[in-house]
DNA sequence: TAAGCCCTTATGTAGGACATATCAAATGTG
DNA sequence: CACATTTGATATGTCCTACATAAGGGCTTA
């Protein structure tokens, strides 16, 4: 029967619960009434007696917003609101293992899309000591054998994007690393741009933005070569 | 006292609960027995026993496993792991009203890194299909009031996203919008760059990889120039 | 006025109870 | 014997009660 096979296809996506519900009530709920950070929420059992649920299933959403950092709670002041660390709960998933295939390609290449487009921020916020370092970490991987060059790599890159001035673009970064790692060594052989990163730093010190955007374009080939 | 002061700082940070900890617990036990989507897990009372925690600590923190998708449960059949959705959890706290101001600005500048990032993807697997559509969102913009002038804008750029062949980072973009927007909205006067959405749509006609950076370097330019 | 104590209160945790949905085995029927 | 139906067992979902704990607020006292 077509039903059946539908039905079968359909229900194990799971069922709502209760605390499915609380949660997004909540989260409305906090919208609308517009609170600020550290604003106090009404009481636990307040909330759930409007809600018309028992205490627990409250605990349960008020467990899933404290988790994203969006409340806190103290024993006796009661719940505040706070600003949730968005990358922080973006983290909490971010593991290669669990990720599908196409998801952690479309990550790796998120992460090739991010360092192309760098290079606008890098040139308007760049400065010499920021260079300086980045050569320091360049001229390192000169002799290093293989897994220390890998380390190298990821400082090398992971500069760059601190030399964004972008807190968020570098935590990001940082976060994307463990799948970048994954996809790279699931490739047989190291890729090897034609631009190197002393390549890359002498352009940052004498060449003009779209030299530096060329550059990375080259250093970057190999794995864009892959793409399809 | 200088004591005093610091525990007055780092004290309401909050407290660690019994919820926490076993949120945490789980993720390790999910880990290391390397577990695969759909397998079976524990039961509640097991997992609460091997624990020693109360089923209802327990039940917090799956709920918010759960949230994450990162599990799901059904009535009889008990829980099972499950492949999170790693944007879906993303979303819930990109909220521009609790974001705080720098990390707006940081995602803000991300949005436009991730723009001029694209072209490389865009030239690997644009076809004459995506060209069409954009060509037609493009020219319908021409005679448009401003709100109506704000979606198509949105559209654009959203279809330049899709042509990336990058599901991720389309519903990446996506998520970004309406942070995006607030920031935008908060700027005086509408920003122009010297290329329009037409010039780019002939540059990926007839033009070049190059000359289309070049181009969305010129269409974005106003953007970046105010940063600092 | 300031320091210290006690009381109140809201959250954190535990445990029991029952509803409900579902799987699986037992049962009935052609 | 094969198939449909019923029934029982079971794991999750929800509710309730109780108590521990910490922290704010007010009171007392020096």
């Amino acid at each position: 029967m077509a039903i059946n096979d539908l039905s079968k296809d359909l229900a194990p996506i799971a069922s709502i619960t209760m605390a499915d519900v609380v949660e997004v009530k909540l989260r409305e709920y906090l919208k609308k009434k517009s609170f600020l950070p550290g604003d106090a929420l009404p009481k636990e059992l307040e909330l759930a007696e409007a809600l018309g649920v028992s205490r627990n299933v409250l605990r349960e959403a008020l467990s899933r917003l404290r988790m994203l950092g969006m409340i806190e709670t103290k024993k006796k002041r009661g719940m505040v609101l706070a600003r949730p660390d968005i990358l922080g709960t973006f983290e909490r998933v971010l593991d290669p293992l669990i990720i599908d295939k196409e998801t952690l390609q479309d990550i790796f290449e998120l992460r090739l899309v991010l360092e192309m487009g760098l290079a606008d921020l890098i040139y308007i916020r760049k400065t010499d000591k920021d260079i300086a370092e980045l050569e320091s970490i360049a001229k390192k991987e000169v002799n290093l054998d293989n897994s220390f060059r890998i380390k190298n790599e990821i400082a090398f890159h992971g500069k760059l994007y601190e030399m964004s001035g972008n807190d968020t673009l570098k935590r990001f970064q940082i976060m994307l690393l463990p799948i970048f790692d994954y996809v790279v060594t699931l490739e047989k052989k190291p890729t090897r741009g034609k631009i190197n990163h002393m390549d890359l730093v002498q352009i940052l010190k004498t060449g003009s933005k779209a030299d530096f955007k060329k550059g990375m374009e080259a250093h970057l080939k190999p794995h864009f070569d892959r793409l399809k």
